[in-house]
DNA sequence: GGTCGAAATTGACTTTGGTCAAGTTTATCT
DNA sequence: AGATAAACTTGACCAAAGTCAATTTCGACC
């Protein structure tokens, strides 16, 4: 039973996904009306609200497919460096370079990933899962080699640094960072604050400059 | 020379300013519209772009004049407390009240302030800029008192606690954390790993748990 | 005080995201 | 097959942010 309803769903969804990656691409998220999508994936506007709740829900959906090709490439490319501050950089820049590829569909997408409205909550979680659930076994594998403290647990790891993470890019929207260079210093900076952490050892107490 | 023009502007601005206060205050940011605020202004709709440039401008106007003065009072409030990480609770936390005080009117602030458009994006570093002048009086405080290392520049000790800070409100708008008190004990617990650092410390190899 | 140009003001207009009542299609049951 | 109900589709419609050409106000100079 193949079900014609159930079908022609499917066909919309794509339909509206493969508008959306055109026109996005083409012309940028701020640039694509509801109208245009609508038009490109040959149904009406309405049409479109009963399967997104937003436009930015249609962003966030595309992100989510493009995001998972991503982090594919990332898990074949990461396990042979070394450290696991290397590693951390080198996923965190990826993401960097991915989400600024355009700058203000990476800011509608953080935005909405970051601080989300009920609407799109739901997404948002889905896709920051993905984006977080490729470090827990880095995390996991630098907590095996004994790289990481054993006594905490392994999201409060992904949350802080996560969280350097989001302060550098917000540090970049705002101007403070400039270019990808400066976001790299930053981060590794932080990250090595981070694992050795910001309170003097005990011993040795002077100063250092 | 008084300068009418001058003194109209300046009136003008108040104008926005108080209608602003008022019908943000009684009826949110989001269900105030422009053409609402004009008329409460008394003045034309097309006067409010000109002197700012978009409705989430006026936004950061209103809320660097309530952050403002909140920073006035905790400046009085902080000192009589002991450690850093108390403090730096301290601080936060009334940060995170005050943001959360009415939650979709703060994500659109925190969205403008972590991910600034272009437009907006003077105004944002400003109170951002606010945001954080206040830790650094905190922080030096407690270098001087051998609880902070002494080789590590101020700005990026105050963006790794800005960055958890981020992260914790992020989490709460994602809904992973509930309530306050959850907000809480995970800037505690996140602080605390950033002072005493994710590394294990060299002689303790072995499991905690 | 009269005149002219620059700056400020205005509200009709445009654009666009989102809604909804009316119409159309599909599945189910006899 | 035909009837009926449920699900889906649609585009006219609405609300609200932001624009702009026409108009008014101000200040400077004769």
């Amino acid at each position: 039973m193949a079900g014609l309803r159930e079908q022609k769903k499917q066909k919309n969804i794509a339909a509206i996904m493969e508008a959306a990656i055109f026109l996005f691409g083409e012309r940028g998220y701020e640039n694509t009306t509801i109208a245009a999508l609508a038009e490109a994936a040959g149904i009406g506007k309405g049409t479109i609200y009963s399967y997104f709740k937003s436009k930015n829900e249609i962003l966030l959906a595309f992100c989510e497919e493009e995001l998972a090709c991503m982090h594919q490439e990332l898990r074949q490319t990461v396990p042979q460096a070394g450290s696991l501050e290397e590693k951390l950089l080198l996923i965190f820049m990826c993401e960097f370079r991915y989400i600024t590829k355009n700058k203000s569909f990476g800011r509608t997408l953080m935005r909405e990933i970051t601080f989300p409205r009920l609407l799109t909550i739901e997404k948002s979680k889905e896709i920051e899962e993905q984006f977080i659930q490729i470090f827990v076994s880095v995390f996991q594998e630098a907590q095996d080699k004994g790289e990481l403290r054993r006594d905490i647990e392994l999201t409060m790891t992904c949350g802080h640094f996560y969280g350097l993470y989001l302060m550098a890019l917000s540090a970049w929207y705002s101007g403070r960072l400039h270019g990808e260079e400066d976001v790299h210093a930053s981060l590794q900076i932080m990250f090595n604050q981070a694992l050795t952490g910001l309170r003097p050892k005990d011993k040795e107490d002077g100063e250092s400059t």
